[in-house]
DNA sequence: TTTCAATAAGGAATTAATTCTTTAATGGCG
DNA sequence: CGCCATTAAAGAATTAATTCCTTATTGAAA
């Protein structure tokens, strides 16, 4: 009981879980090519980070390696892939099929990391109604008759000014978890999860860079 | 002399940038309210964040504020936009027209941030020669002509396997930064900027905060 | 069998980022 | 006119993240 509480305040640092699919991507190279066996010597040196940093995210999970080896490649992605979550199918909402939305409506890459759309909602009358990829579109007005279904991720594409309007109906239909790919910073309850996803802030970093080089 | 030196070398922390593109969109909600001043306390209290680090990631621009008022809106936004480089348009190359690379294409956001996408490279024969969002599309290995155009921004959305190869190719032809929406790190030139975004990132840290909260 | 080099892993030290504290300024109100 | 509340901004303290250091292990080579 101590032990579990003690596990659930101490969370895995993000930095840390954000680059664990690149080790992931990283080793499934590395298992095409016939590997048996990597190490963080090598996995550090051939995606230039630090090896040490390797280890101590690995051990965040349940993974331990071998002294002089590395780590086992089977098991390192199973485990890896199950402590990211990729490997049991979540169910999700998504909220805004504009440009953006219809993406990922379109891409069968989301599947492949454990998250399966379902639905969509919009307001647009010349989308609601019909099927993109799959994934029927209803009406936003008629999101709250499916708070049955359980589903507890909700994606949010909408634009600015309706982000903070739909995040509160989304929490209200049930969602616990909201991946943001507004700029807005919406507020909700502090149980509920929110994931920030701005496809337009890694441009303002690499901007900066690029011309503070001049 | 000295001075410049010292500001090429102290960089804005890439976090501070990242967050920058959430104050912009929500002052220009707040622009749209009419509003003429706001200050870093409720911009922090509406996004829920720390004022002053509101106030600290403004100071890395050249904006001043008001005692006792806040920041005018205007000029604001003025100073935002230029400093983080979404009112001068760049132009970018994207390699791999796939489904995530189909998306940007069609994406009229890029736009508003600074970032038009000119031409595409791919090596599927079904597109090859066609035009998607205004945009042609050429084989990959017709890049290195396009060398004089001195394009210098590449967008990476290859798969996994190539993305190493494809990125090598690119810096060949001229490219200084690489926004990599691939897993994969990437090993480039030293003095070439890569901002890595994997889509799937966020993803994994919104699956561990949901399962480690049963 | 012995030595050597490569490795994981834990902890210490360092560095980066965030939050807290203090100061000075100033518009609005009595 | 004088007080008060609000604010920006600079610097200090704290916290988080990364990198460095040490130890123990072990496969491979001598």
């Amino acid at each position: 009981m101590e032990e579990e509480n003690r596990k659930k305040r101490i969370l895995v640092p993000e930095p840390a879980l954000r680059r664990m699919p690149s080790y992931l991507a990283y080793i499934k190279l590395a298992r095409k090519d016939g590997m048996k066996y990597v190490s963080s010597t090598h996995i550090a040196r051939d995606m230039g980070v630090d090896p040490t940093q390797v280890t101590k995210d690995l051990s965040y999970t349940s993974i331990v390696g071998k002294t002089r080896v590395g780590y086992e490649v089977e098991p390192l992605i199973d485990e890896l892939e199950n402590f990211l979550g990729f490997r049991i199918m979540d169910e999700a909402y998504l909220f805004g099929a504009g440009s953006l939305g219809m993406a990922l409506l379109h891409d069968h890459g989301l599947k492949q990391f454990g998250l399966k759309v379902v639905a969509a909602f919009d307001v647009n009358p010349e989308i609601v109604g019909k099927n993109f990829g799959g994934v029927p579109v209803y009406h936003v007005d008629d999101f709250l008759q499916f708070k049955e279904k359980g589903i507890q991720i909700g994606i949010l594409t909408v634009p600015v000014e309706k982000a903070q309007e739909v995040a509160h109906w989304m929490v209200k239909g049930g969602i616990r978890a909201i991946w943001n790919f507004t700029p807005v910073r919406i507020k909700v309850e502090e149980d509920v999860i929110v994931q920030n996803t701005s496809l337009y802030a890694p441009l303002a970093v690499m901007f900066n860079r690029l011309h503070s080089k001049e």
